[in-house]
DNA sequence: ATCTACATACTTGTATGGCAGTGCGCAAGT
DNA sequence: ACTTGCGCACTGCCATACAAGTATGTAGAT
């Protein structure tokens, strides 16, 4: 049977709004459950390879199966649910693959972003740059979280910066794979050495070095890599497609 | 009203699959739907800005407006139609700046993709690529869609030869938006431009040189933005965002 | 002539019922 | 003890009905 218990605050992107967890009853219910229990996959509340029905779920929100429905298709597409028609609805586990491809696609992507923005970089953008690894520098050291929402906007504002808005839409299906493992480690995250990476990248750009931004990105999008093994070792029925370990 | 009438080929990566048009009572409603309609919105047999209600869908293909609706979502997600609550469901302008930017994404993606490759190209690969290229060179200039079937291919297979299965999967929504593009241009595709430009990145491969390869193919990307402005022209309805054109 | 109010014909959103496929347990036969 | 067959509870899929918001055209009042 599938628990409910509210917690204020997950996920990068999400983290701004408010009633994370509560249908508001003047909105529609369909985009809300999609948010919702995205959230609630990617931060393990939804358990891999568990299995949610659609009923349940409309009796716990007090609505009807079609919304419900609605919202788990979206997930199926974002690779974080799996319909078994007549079977049953099942999250589905983190496909190793699926983070390892996504990592290389993000890796790839950004590399080209921050290569594009140190070539010429502007006044305006290092102040905001600056400004923002200061308070990365404040955050404390327990609220992981809040951490992520940090890190999430550098990276953000650096796709802003070379006229790519559009690019961190497109990004988006790569990076829920990565967060979902990203949320396991959580509260022990090496905060420190991202930053400090996020200052070399700084750095590189103000220098106007592209190559060398490129490499500093790079590497710190490998950092994920690291961790990938523990993670792996700690929760293995979270985890499929683990003999694709090989690249 | 909505028209309907009968191709059998449509899309690069469907195009192998019969009956495109026609519903499989066997199968499940639904995914089917999305299939089709996604097909009819990239060929603009559904003309962008068009109206397109989950009524007249149903009553069109014989089904409820339940699966009908289902699909419309996924398409919403995938950029290519818009849910206005109450008012209507529209295809979706072609949006310049996701082109571009997912013109962006696929670039720096198989960028890394070749240079990985030509890092250390294997015999096999290598007699499957030549004889891709053979295969293209026989494609007759009419049969322009079996030419994008053939080029499809030619990608995927070094995306595969990298080791990044799921990329594709990944680049899958911004390819739509470059599909939708190319498929105005579509007969006049200058087909022997970029069947050489295959073979340069081919040959780069087999001499192992990855800097040179990485170059190929990002000049063999950029190939769709040379006929942009006379597509962008000749078709002005088709498109939104077209003041981003800056970059 | 102009403006307002309302009836009406749309649209999408949600709820509900029936259908068909699936898996599991239990019971009967071997 | 093992296998086989049936029934039942469960699932997601689809059709239908209802609800609620929106645009539009028209009749009436000003």
């Amino acid at each position: 049977m599938l628990r409910f218990y509210v917690i204020k605050q997950v996920g990068a992107r999400t983290l701004t709004q408010a009633n994370q967890w509560q249908l508001d009853p003047l909105l529609a219910v369909s985009p809300q459950l999609r948010r919702i229990l995205r959230a609630r996959i990617i931060c393990h509340d939804l358990k891999p390879a568990g299995s949610i029905s659609e009923t349940d779920l409309g009796k716990m929100y007090n609505v009807s199966r079609q919304p419900v429905r609605e919202a788990l298709i979206t997930l199926v597409n974002e690779g974080l649910v799996e319909i078994r028609p007549q079977r049953g609805t099942f999250v589905k586990r983190i496909d190793l693959e699926s983070v390892l491809n996504g990592r290389f696609v993000r890796e790839a992507v950004e590399a080209d972003i921050v290569a594009k923005v140190a070539k010429r970089p502007s006044a305006t953008l290092m102040a905001d740059l600056r400004a923002q690894l200061k308070a990365q520098r404040l955050c404390k050291k327990g609220s992981a979280n809040h951490f992520i929402e940090l890190d999430e906007h550098f990276h953000h504002t650096l796709a802003d910066a070379a006229g790519m808005h559009k690019v961190w839409d497109f990004l988006e299906s790569t990076k829920l794979q990565m967060d979902r493992v990203r949320f396991i480690t959580f509260e022990e995250f090496p905060t420190q050495t991202l930053i400090q990476q996020h200052e070399v990248i700084v750095d590189c750009i103000e220098s106007a070095s592209p190559a060398r931004a490129q490499t500093a990105m790079r590497k710190h999008l490998r950092e994920i890599l690291a961790v990938l093994p523990e993670v792996l070792a700690r929760y293995p029925d979270y985890f499929d497609n683990v003999e694709a370990m090989q690249s």
